[in-house]
RNA sequence: CGCGGGGUGGAGCAGUUGGUAGCUCGUCGGGCUCAUAAUCCGAAGGUCGUAGGUUCGAAUCCUGCCUCCGCAA
């Protein structure tokens, strides 16, 4: 039985696993805090974080602070637990500093990624959109600075073709689990074999929005795979034709070119969209209109025309 | 009271001066063919989500209900 006192803070799927090891692990949890429940899904219905649940079902305390910097009361509520050591994965919030200084054995974050490589918001797409053969999770303790602290722990995984970010997430949400339930004796030991990141090689992995989908056909069809499947399941890449957006779930590349113009659609039948790219073309196979669920494009083509050399 | 779209033969869709329904694909039968997912000829299959209203008459207009979905990070 570990008594020592700790804090978890995460809010969405990717933090569940790891509240569920420690609770498996029996460390005395004294605190969960996760972001307010806020209005989501259709007719804004007010969803709790899938880390409330667990913590509901686990009868554990929980603290939804809407803004944690500043919030004087939660800072109260937290330092009145003296709490040993803080556990922070994807919360969704910069703590400040007072909030780090609290623990005496740190405030401890799973990065998704290797770092130094792919700091910040996004690490998991940004590897794949960057077609990295593989990728992996970080235990690192936190300072003030953007996942920038030093490290204690990592551990790597291949990324598959077919992975998209909402496998790798999945995978990911595991690994970094089981490589924390590996790094904390080392922690609970004081840490002394941390590392300190090489900022020289840093790289960043900014947040991703609505416009990074749009898909540029003047790029190599292996770059526009990599994005398409980095988007899943958001924000999706996407092609505008006639004035529609028509969202990319899955594709195949085509590993030789036609005659056409990067952008032209070669052909369109029960087997896809064939677009001519940069180089390689890209056989698009499952698509979304707006309103409509996502399907096949040999079922949308019974109902829709598309023409053959257009460019999009 | 977040915004919005839809429920029509197995599938995807069309059907806005209201007059009992069409298209593409698929399915079935047959022809052609060494053969074929190719092609040709033919056929089957729909109480148009549901309850009610307006009307001489509604898939098409109005109301309630059920139900599916998209966008909002």
């Amino acid at each position: 039985m570990k008594k020592n006192k700790v804090v978890f803070m995460g809010t969405p799927d990717f933090a569940v696993p790891t509240l569920q090891m420690l609770i498996e692990q029996q460390y005395s949890i004294e605190l969960v805090v996760t972001q307010p429940d806020r209005p989501k899904g259709r007719g804004n219905k007010h969803t709790m974080s899938a880390v409330k649940e667990v913590a509901l079902k686990h009868n554990l305390h929980i603290s939804q602070p809407d803004k944690i910097r500043g919030n004087e009361e939660f800072y109260n509520e937290i330092s009145s637990i003296n709490p040993e050591i803080i556990i922070v994965v994807a919360f969704g919030q910069i703590l400040p500093k007072e909030i780090l200084d609290l623990p005496i054995l740190g405030c401890i974050n799973i990065h998704g990624s290797l770092l130094p490589k792919y700091r910040g918001a996004a690490p998991i797409q940004w590897a794949i959109i960057d077609g990295e053969d593989e990728t992996g999770v970080t235990i690192m303790y936190m300072n003030e600075g953007l996942d920038t602290g030093d490290m204690i722990y990592k551990k790597t995984i291949k990324i598959e073709h077919a992975d998209t970010s909402a496998t790798l997430f999945d995978k990911l949400s595991n690994v970094g689990a089981t490589a924390l339930q590996e790094a904390l004796p080392m922690i609970l030991d004081g840490g002394k074999d941390r590392v300190t990141q090489d900022d020289s090689i840093a790289t960043l992995a900014p947040r991703i929005n609505k416009e990074l989908g749009h898909i540029d056909f003047t790029k190599p069809a292996t770059a526009i795979y990599n994005l398409m499947r980095g988007l899943i399941p958001w924000p999706v890449a996407y092609f505008i034709y006639q004035d529609t957006p028509i969202k990319v779930f899955d594709s195949t590349v085509i590993n030789h070119d036609s005659d056409k113009l990067a952008g032209t659609i070669v052909k369109v039948d029960k087997e896809g969209i064939l677009v001519q790219c940069a180089s390689g073309m890209l056989l698009i196979t499952d698509i979304q209109v707006p309103n409509k669920k996502r399907m096949k494009v040999s079922e949308y083509i019974k109902g829709h025309q598309i023409d053959v050399g257009v460019i999009i």
